[in-house]
DNA sequence: CCGAATCCGCAGTGATACTG
DNA sequence: CAGTATCACTGCGGATTCGG
């Protein structure tokens, strides 16, 4: 069943073998945000067949990348998680979603933002330099959407929905169109957002999670696909 | 040709889009290493169809990933090169490379090793702290293998064949089994190897390039603990 | 020799329906 | 909720062929 290997005892070739097919990825980045269940699953990835996100995730916890858990009293059913061979893939994933960040054009009609898509948008925009020695919560809310980040000591604590602690700033923000990263962080430059909180964070924020070198629209990746 | 995008306005998403097929990062982890020609992808990449390689230049070249060029009057044909954008792609191909490395278990029967594999190993291998302030130059031989090492400020270069100036320290290996990168470190450590120049940089090099830090999980900077 | 294009069988994928 | 089952489709693997 196993596609066939590459034919290489080589570490990126290893890794493909394991995380390189249609869809692995993504499943992994949005276990990277948080344990969740098949359905939730299916609802972060929109088009994935049903049966191929469980081949996915059968192969994946064969590989020994996730792990099945009975899921707790409240909530019966399954869940999935990162084991720490998964969770080591996050400085992969986190630095190929910067280099795709740089080709994101305008978005194709039918692309959705997921918050599994904006938390890790969050994560990997973060500066650690530019964090050192401070602390703070934001609040960020979008629509549907509220995720929250929280840096103390250089670190950064980052998820779907609202703070655990009471934030120092709360950014809402009223958009036309999709309420993708780049289009927050541009509004939140423009103003065009409205603040609960201290406002001084904001400045913060945006030297913080602000991606300094990322992103110009126009530049074209050549056509990633007009899909139908 | 429709390429089917997965329907996220998401920076891992367009990077998997755009270098996530079969093959595609393995050609670049070739060109990576120096620009190449069609004929030396096809040795370079056991196995891959020759109409798959053209395809996948052909889309890696409209993506502005890769670019064609003339080749220099030396060799006339075609050879295929990195954009910038392609050459912004070698962290994440180091990273992913890393994790990988992590899970090589024993070589498959028919597994091979190329030059481009080992030049890969080395640039992932490589620890910039530990090199600080060190100025030398490797060569490492294995059968029909020639790859050399040269660090300077803290910085690498490394590649195919012999180094261009006098190395410091020639080692070569005479192994029974793959000339695979952990079978090299592996047999430094133990002293089978012929060394060839100052002695002394034999342990240098397995402190720069010992893959002393492999399967670290859990540690990471900026990483959150699993949450719930 | 280099740089592909072409053809075909099949495995991996996509969409939907269905079940414990 | 958490998957299987079915089936059509397309991308891939393998071989061969073809034009500079």
């Amino acid at each position: 069943m196993t596609r066939r290997g590459f034919g290489q005892y080589c570490g990126l070739t290893r890794a493909l073998e394991v995380v390189g097919e249609r869809w692995a990825l993504l499943i992994l980045r949005d276990l990277m945000v948080q344990p969740r269940r098949y359905t939730d699953l299916l609802e972060g990835l929109p088009g994935i067949p049903t049966n191929l996100l469980a081949t996915r995730l059968r192969e994946l916890e064969e590989s020994g990348v996730i792990e099945r858990r009975i899921a707790p009293a409240s909530h019966r059913g399954v869940v999935y998680a990162l084991t720490p061979i998964g969770r080591a893939l996050e400085p992969s994933i986190r630095t190929l979603g910067q280099w795709g960040t740089t080709l994101l054009g305008d978005p194709q009609p039918d692309e959705i933002v997921t918050p599994a898509v904006v938390v890790t948008a969050v994560r990997a925009a973060f500066d650690a330099q530019a964090a050192r020695g401070l602390t703070a919560t934001w609040e960020i809310h979008a629509g549907e959407l509220t995720v929250h980040a929280e840096t103390v000591g250089g670190k950064l604590e980052s998820g779907v929905g609202p703070a655990g602690n009471t934030p120092d700033l709360v950014m809402t923000f009223r958009l036309d169109g999709l309420p993708s990263y780049p289009a927050l962080i541009q509004a939140a430059k423009c103003g065009l957002v409205e603040l609960d909180g201290d406002r001084k964070l904001l400045d913060t924020f945006l030297r913080v999670f602000g991606l300094t070198q990322a992103a110009q629209p126009g530049a074209k990746p050549g056509t990633p696909g007009p899909n139908e």
